[in-house]
This record gives C-alpha cells, sequence and structure tokens, in this order.
DNA sequence: CTAATTACAGTAATCGTTATCGTTATTATT
DNA sequence: AATAATAACGATAACGATTACTGTAATTAG
C-alpha cells in the first residue's frame, strides 16, 4: 500500500543530489533546495531524503562526527574523510577490488554480505599544502 | 596542559570495553558500569568514552543508525552489521589485506590515507538461520 | 469534476550528545 | 600526614540533528 505520489520537492532534491559533487548534510539540502521553493519545511527534506534512500535512489553516510551526509549515487564507491577540515570526498577504487574485498570478508565471516563501504581517514591535499 | 587524573570510574569503563565482544552505545556502557558505581552519571560515560577515543585507547563507529558504538579493540579491524537485526559484529581481514586496501586506494587519490575502517552489510547468520 | 489519498509546511517532541556548575576525589606540596 | 591545587564527578540544563504530529495543499483515481 501507500503509492509513491509525484513531488515537486521531491524532485528537486534527487536532482541536487544527483548533480553536486558535496556529500551534503540535510541542512545543506535545505538551503539549496529554499532557492527554487523557499516555503520548504526542513521536515519535507528529511522525509524525502530518507524515502529516496529507503527505495534505493540515494545513499546516508554516516561518519564519527556532525550530522548524516547524503549522496545521489548509488552505485557502490568509497569515501575519504579528511581528519584536518572534514570534508568527505568520493574515494574510487576499480569495481574488482570492491568484490575482492567482500569476496575476502566472505571466507572467514559466518553469515550474507551483500554490501561494504570503506571509509578512509587522512588527510585532504588542500590541508596537505597549507601545512 | 590539563593533566590526566585517574578514575575508578574511568577505569571501569575501559575494562568493559576492553573485555565485551558487543560493541556497545554509550547507554549500553551506563547501564553496565551502572552495576558497579550506581549513581554514575550519564555524562560522566560519554565524557570518558570521548576521553579514551582521544587519547586511543577506544575507537567510535558510526553506523546508518541509531547512536555511535564504541569499541575497545583499538588495532585496525573491520565491522559487520546486519541489515535484519542491527548487531554490529568484528569482521577481520588479515592486516596484509587492510593495508592493501588502502595502498590501493592511495593509488588514485590525491592527499594522505592514514587509516581505513570498512563496513560491511548484510544478515548475520542468527537471522538466516531464522528465515 | 469530485473523491480519495499522499505530501506538504509548520511546529512540537524526541533522541543522542555536550556543556555548565557546585561538589568530591585524586595528586602534588608542604 | 595535612593542606592546597586541580581534575573528575553527578546532576541537570542546553544543544543539534532528526522524527512525529496536525491541519492544509497537491496529486492521482474514479
Amino acid at each position: 500500500m501507500a503509492a509513491l505520489k509525484y513531488s515537486r520537492q521531491r524532485e528537486s532534491i534527487k536532482h541536487y543530489l544527483m548533480t553536486t559533487r558535496e556529500h551534503p548534510t540535510a541542512d545543506a539540502v535545505y538551503m539549496h533546495v529554499k532557492k527554487d521553493f523557499p516555503n520548504i519545511s526542513l521536515g519535507t527534506v528529511y522525509r524525502n531524503l530518507n524515502l529516496l534512500t529507503d527505495i534505493g535512489e540515494a545513499i546516508k553516510i554516516s561518519t564519527p562526527n556532525g550530522g548524516d551526509r547524503f549522496d545521489g549515487r548509488i552505485e557502490p564507491h568509497n569515501h575519504f574523510l579528511c581528519t584536518k577540515c572534514g570534508r568527505l570526498l568520493d574515494l574510487d577504487l576499480d569495481m574488482h577490488s570492491i568484490e575482492e574485498v567482500n569476496r575476502l570478508a566472505a571466507e572467514n565471516f559466518d553469515g550474507r554480505i551483500t554490501s561494504s563501504s570503506t571509509l578512509f581517514y587522512g588527510e585532504c591535499s588542500d590541508c596537505i599544502k597549507k601545512s
């Protein structure tokens, strides 16, 4: 039940997620779509971000500090968190590597592994330059 | 400055983290140490968990749902989150594999990678049995 | 075109976590 | 061992992120 019904707000949120290279927080998404929908509610943003995540059209990324980040790139990939400036960046391993990691993990694990996500830590190039 | 001063509460928290195989939330740690320190405060638990994390004697793990988890195992290792029951389990890859993943990642990434943590998703053996 | 239902905006509530503050425990000094 | 200095405590308030509620508006079905 509960058929999905079109909404311009959700479309706008999805479009932003799919076109930005940032990994925005819910609040950052809110700020952005506010330009097109000046009186959109933050609750609407959260509801739709979770909805998109549930139906597999977005990904939610949790990091050790700050709120969750959202990503419109749904194919398996990894992320890098700069421990200096806090920026979250994409970090791509080729598909074969990801599958290989999952396979290695499955070897000694008693359960079914369907996916994985690696979070790398370190210093981004910008922060290295500054120091 | 701010020399670290011994406290029985912190010792108890650390001992629990080091002996349990669970990956407890702050609240779960609180419930446990309450047995020995009936009027310990939740704030004290948080303060010490963060302190232990800061000085490298514990690890904080963020997952897409619920609060952060804490782990007294500080050597690099990975985790598995069961998407059915929500349990967080250890998942060990041998050290060589972890280093290999970091090396592969560094190859095409413009920055310095110091560590990584992979979160695997799937169904744990208990949940597979039940279905 | 009307009815049914989902989504909305606005707001209150909740949850996890951090900060504040006066008191207690630990450590350093005499 | 007594005292002084200071870090840690317990209690509670404050906070930020997220979710739940409610009456209204938009979308879809008949």
